[in-house]
DNA sequence: GACTGATTGAAACGTTCGTATGATTCAAGC
DNA sequence: GCTTGAATCATACGAACGTTTCAATCAGTC
């Protein structure tokens, strides 16, 4: 709720000042309608695509691929692709994730609950062999990896800010230019992990 | 640099609100001592770290679990031991990533930018087969899992506006209680993902 | 015990914030 | 063309912000 004021978005929007709490009430309520304009359709999309792979596939096990990739297709592709929205928006998730305010945070766990409910029990399937506790821990790093890297302010735009100017990413942008290539790279980076041996039952190459 | 004022810092810290500004000039520079403060010896552990794997094992290759973990140890620890500091800076650098501000962004790179390319070097070690290219992205992934997993703020502390409470993560905190069983989930998940096939030559089970 | 330089104190500065108010503009219905 | 309800406008309010100011206090030194 902090880091833009109401004055600075009703300039940017060219409207007055005082509409904002004509039609929203408050700042607070408005942050909410955009929160909800976004990701209402994020979330219909990856449920289709689950819908799509549990259905194509026989009544076994699901393709972990399909799955990871029904999750991130679609926050990948809105990243890239809606104007320079997708961008802007991926930022804001990122800082919601990450905000102190934990009523800022509740309200966007809500709006991902059902979703994240269907993804859980679709990786029960794609992975029968875990635990639902790593099941859970493994989708929370799944998250934690696409969040981070989809939304990391410095990755697209070279702001001269990001940690691939200052220092951490020298040599320029970690995010590809290609949609697809990101989505490839990322699902096979998280399926690997996904179905990694896990941490009690020794390690190696 | 915004979501608390000088004057919460200093009620809390029971000192004048001037003497902020006579001790450190502004605000912005307390906000880079603290961050010094904290990032200084996590760096120094990290590369005391790593000098021991690089001296323990043969002129060959590195074993890329024992880099991770160099990486991932001291901010494990830091996030579970320091008092509840841990905790708190944790959230902190999760903020500064995906901070809009591009200078706030700046100050913690370059802080991180020698761990960072000694760290890239050293992967390159251990996993010889990859182009430069493909191996910046996936120490980018490998950063956003353990800075999304040991800083989002609904992680350890229950505070009813987690992931876990608000609905992403229903039953219960995803970080283990165990410091150890969380870094050894971490590397064994990270180390999988970077050694993962790569989107390009295909992928299966 | 007065002097000095460093530190702390209370109070105020000018801005900016979210919100509230009441007049004004505007389109639609008759 | 007047009425009416919705929408927009300029403006103001009180609170909170980072910063500044300058007097009060303190620890050493002679």
């Amino acid at each position: 709720m902090q880091g833009v004021s109401l004055r600075r978005i009703t300039k940017e929007a060219d409207v007055n000042l005082a509409s904002i709490h004509y039609h929203f009430g408050s700042k607070e309520n408005l942050f909410r309608r955009v929160l909800e304009r976004r990701i209402e359709p994020l979330n219909a999309e990856r449920l289709e695509l689950l819908g799509t792979v549990e259905s194509g596939s026989a009544k076994g096990v699901l393709s972990l691929e399909a799955v990871l990739e029904a999750f991130l297709a679609p926050a990948v592709r809105l990243r890239y692709n809606r104007s320079g929205a997708g961008v802007l928006f991926s930022a804001l998730m990122g800082q919601i994730f990450q905000n102190p305010d934990s009523e800022i945070r509740a309200l966007a766990a809500q709006l991902f609950r059902e979703v994240y409910l269907r993804f859980l029990s679709a990786l029960g399937n794609a992975l029968p062999g875990l635990t639902e506790e790593e099941r859970r821990w493994r989708f929370h790093l799944m998250v934690g990896t696409a969040a981070f890297t989809l939304s990391a302010p410095g990755g697209l735009i070279g702001d001269g800010g990001s940690l691939a100017d200052g220092g951490m990413f020298v040599d320029g942008n970690p995010l590809p230019d290609d949609p697809d290539e990101a989505l490839s790279r990322l699902v096979s980076f998280l399926t690997a992990g996904m179905r990694s041996r896990g941490p009690s039952q020794g390690e190696g190459a």
